[in-house]
DNA sequence: ATAAAGATCATT
DNA sequence: ATGATCTTTATG
């Protein structure tokens, strides 16, 4: 019931920033339809020293410029031509920083996320891994810059339930060079939802 | 103006 | 393993 206050967004250590937001849940209101998860599986995405991030080397083009902005907006980008992936803008102004989420168990609005998703239910796959959760919630290019803190897509505390937090290898840059092991890839332990590619440590 | 490379997914 | 599919970015 209770959004992620800006300050949670404005802080320095993404990573750090990235675990918390294992539990949280994210939301979204499109087109009147209200869905939503809790979040299992989350990446941290540094502009400054990761070779992996977009923005690596404050590298500011059209698509990264929202990055450089203050935390607490989306930055939506399109993957392979065909995915559409959900990040949230963490830190400072100039300080260009991101978390990809990447994946949730579904919450709320299941019905409008199989509609949007094609598939019926019970399916791990409706919300599970960053492509299929964005098609699920209806989050598009369109979403880009959102702002958490409004009522399109926002962050709710958790609800005090119990569960561990594990580090992994991110997915899917391996063309990171000496970045590509980093264990800055956070998921629920033992959670099905969370995605089923990539399971090496 | 053109080329190349993707923070993926579903299917074979 | 492979193909789908198209934006963004870099380069000439």
């Amino acid at each position: 019931m209770r959004k992620l206050n800006k300050n949670f967004y404005l802080r320095e250590d993404v990573v750090q920033i990235a675990k918390e937001l294992v539990g949280k849940k994210l939301y979204s209101n499109i087109n009147g339809q209200v869905c939503g998860g809790i979040i299992v599986e989350t990446e941290a995405y540094n502009g400054r020293t990761d070779k992996a991030c977009h923005a690596y080397l404050n590298k500011n083009t059209k698509r990264t410029q929202i990055m450089f902005g203050e935390g607490g907006m989306t930055y939506v980008y399109i993957c392979y031509g065909i995915h559409k992936m959900f990040n949230i803008v963490t830190n400072m102004a100039n300080l260009a920083d991101a978390v990809l989420i990447r994946a949730i168990e579904p919450l709320a609005g299941v019905n409008y996320m199989e509609i949007r998703r094609n598939i019926k239910s019970n399916k791990v796959a409706l919300t599970s891994g960053p492509g299929n959760l964005c098609k699920a919630m209806g989050i598009d290019l369109m979403h880009y810059g959102t702002d958490l803190s409004g009522n399109v897509i926002w962050i709710e505390e958790n609800e005090g339930k119990i569960f561990e937090v594990e580090a992994r290898k991110r997915v899917g840059v391996d063309y990171a060079g000496r970045d590509k092991d980093l264990p800055w890839r956070f998921i629920m332990k033992g959670n099905k939802w969370v995605s089923k590619r990539n399971f090496g440590l």
